[in-house]
DNA sequence: TGTCCATGATCAA
DNA sequence: TGATCCTGGACAT
């Protein structure tokens, strides 16, 4: 169930700790079998992440294994040996050393490099990533209708970024979800791709996402605590009805694109005041 | 025991 | 826009 920094802390994970070793693969679930059989007792080379995309690259082998968790999959990494194989394990990842178990990804295959091309090429900037351009979100941005809040949670867009960043970001620049892509201002693109880098990488460093600003910390602490499980401090993501930190409006919800979008009615006005909420 | 829901995305119509 | 897929946890019955 995740966002892109998830996806980039496995990967930092994973090469830390399979890079360079021979590793054992096997599929006990079924579904992987047949490529597990072509990559294990290889040396795993190293994984990396695209957005909300995993690569992981083994030692005389063209094809990559490509994880997508979509919004069921886990991957959990263990140390020591790995106990017996507890539910549906698409893909387990071994050495003497330690294991990691990947569960209901949406994706788990093996991809010839004009496949990985293929895919890479759909994908928008990464804010997590210092190779991204965020020039290119902002060409299709800035020529749109659609709604910025859809806009942020397009993969062509932005890649990596999810339901969580997409509400929280907004609120953090005061911007109406609703509102289509060509009336926000280069500035305030500017601003949004700045503060998802640093927020993302956040959740890279933290494994969870914070967005509350410190000066809004002691009105956050304050409120009954989080029931749901994602693990931080938002401003708007599932607090459907409760008061904004900021205004104290209550904070709404509605579907968008198939999706629940959260905002502060309060703050993210069409008309905008200037500077962050 | 069953139903719904989730940090996602694809496909058909 | 709706149906579907992935899996497991929360919650209702």
């Amino acid at each position: 169930m995740p966002e892109g920094h998830v996806t980039h802390r496995l990967a930092d994970a994973i090469t830390e700790a399979f890079g360079g070793q021979v590793s054992h693969s096997c599929s006990p679930q079924g579904r992987f079998a047949v490529e597990a059989a072509r990559i294990t007792d290889r040396v795993l080379l190293g994984a990396e992440a695209y957005g909300k995309h995993l690569f992981i690259a083994f030692d005389a082998l063209a094809e990559q294994v490509h994880v997508h968790l979509g919004m069921a999959g886990r991957l959990t990494i263990g140390s020591g040996m790995a106990p017996a194989p507890v539910g549906m394990i698409r893909w387990r990842l071994s050495d003497d050393r330690g294991y990691a178990d990947l569960r209901g990804p949406a994706a788990c295959e093996l991809l010839r490099p004009d496949q990985v091309d293929a895919l890479l090429a759909r994908l928008g900037p990464d804010p997590l990533r210092d190779d991204a351009d965020p020039d290119l979100a902002w060409q299709r941005i800035r020529a749109s209708k659609v709604p910025i809040g859809a806009l942020l949670m397009d993969q062509r867009v932005t890649a990596g970024v999810g339901n969580i960043f997409r509400a929280e970001v907004l609120f953090r620049h005061r911007i109406d979800p609703m509102m289509a892509g060509r009336l926000l201002r280069r500035a305030e693109w500017s601003a949004i791709w700045e503060d998802l880098v640093l927020l993302m990488r956040y959740g890279v460093e933290h494994g969870r996402i914070d967005s509350v600003r410190p000066e809004h910390e002691a009105e956050a602490m304050g409120r009954p605590p989080r029931v749901d499980r994602h693990g931080g401090e938002v401003y708007v993501y599932r607090r459907t009805g409760q008061r904004c930190y900021v205004c104290g409006s209550a904070i709404r919800t509605a579907e968008l694109v198939g999706r629940n979008l959260f905002w502060c009615p309060g703050c993210q006005r069409k008309t905008r005041r200037r500077g962050p909420a």
